[in-house]
DNA sequence: TAATATACTGTATATATATTCAGTATAATT
DNA sequence: AATTATACTGAATATATATACAGTATATTA
């Protein structure tokens, strides 16, 4: 699957969470009284980006003709748990995931793509404690005040996000004992591995 | 659920293959040609009745708004969702269960009855937010330092549980801002209702 | 430098679609 | 005997919708 843009994301979401609620995929008119087009035009050219990279497929001529390709991952097998190493991107390989959960695609919201096992207390005035599972989307869309997944050369951590500015980011933990990230994105380089949609906690 | 004819259940099969195939809903002159009908009508009238039975939703004035009423789906293995009521015990009344959530039996290890929607932030420390929804097992099988959900008179409360004496029962808090219940059985009645053995947060 | 992708507004239009109205006919209720 | 539900055909129409065309603007790539 090729790149996708955040707009073109917005997008996607938009008629995932369409179906979700209505049981039928939104017109080029619905998705933009959601995002706040003015053109339906706004709404087709993204339509036919995402068609040409492969997300949905549209049906010429019909109305409301478009189909997600990807379902959600609709498949039996659940959702991949992933030990929130102290070093590495969190990945899906088969040697990173605990086990896995059976549970709806859409348990939170518009969907989400696996959970990741919280390691330490950074994030407990926000209720996230050691051993959650926080459901993490695959995104680029964070606004200020997103919990996200994020990655400094080899550590991953979760924090809250805030953009400071073009080139300066903050990464914000819940805890008091913890301090504040400031990354200048000129001299590190960050990456937003996605963010939190949801959280579990087993006992 | 109302009885349904052999015709009208065609076309309510029609419309469910409809949707596994396209991703979305037939039009009438679709359903027309599926099942053979000459005038668009037809389908019309079919799906006025289903829609009186309650089997489909028809959304007027807009393409393809026909929509499933799922009933298998919400009566399969759904938990239903209660809403901690300031007053009066958490029951199964259908007054009081927001929705019902799909997932295993053993999501949180040995199994729980309910869900319940978390008012306030007693339990902020102990990673219990506001609209959390926690796991409730009915179990009377409760130790020191589990998180019960328990009920004085009509007040319902979810804290810690620890038993000081025979006599004596402590509620604590996770929130330095609330104090500490302490109960005398002697004096007050006490209804545990259960335990909490997992906790989702939807965001 | 030209070309391409992204990201929009705004207008216009052919047609896809829901929906009403007018019939015909059979069977089941009241 | 009158009403109601079912089960259709056939025609008509207002509008919902996809989609093309004309612009503007920025960023990236060749």
């Amino acid at each position: 699957m090729k790149e996708i843009t955040i707009q073109q994301n917005k997008v996607l979401d938009c008629i995932q969470e369409y179906i979700n609620k209505t049981g039928f995929p939104p017109t080029r008119a619905n998705i933009c009284k959601e995002l706040g087009f003015k053109s339906p035009n706004s709404a087709e050219t993204h339509l036919r980006a995402l068609e040409k990279k492969g997300f949905i497929n549209i049906e010429s001529g019909t109305s409301r003709g478009i189909s997600l390709v990807n379902p959600v991952e609709a498949e039996e097998d659940g959702f991949p748990i992933i030990g929130l190493v102290a070093a590495g991107s969190p990945t899906l390989a088969s040697e990173n995931i605990e086990k896995t959960v059976n549970c709806p695609p859409t348990f939170f919201g518009s969907g989400f793509d696996y959970f990741l096992r919280v390691r330490g207390l950074s994030m407990k005035d926000a209720g996230i404690m050691e051993d959650d599972l926080i459901a993490v989307k695959k995104t680029q869309d964070i606004r200020n005040g997103d919990i996200v997944v994020a990655r400094i050369e080899d550590e991953v951590t979760v924090k809250y996000f805030k953009r400071k500015s073009p080139e300066v980011v903050h990464l914000i933990p819940a805890n008091e004992d913890f301090k504040n990230i400031e990354i200048d994105l000129r001299e590190t380089e960050i990456h937003i591995e996605g963010k939190s949609v949801g959280l579990i906690r087993e006992n």
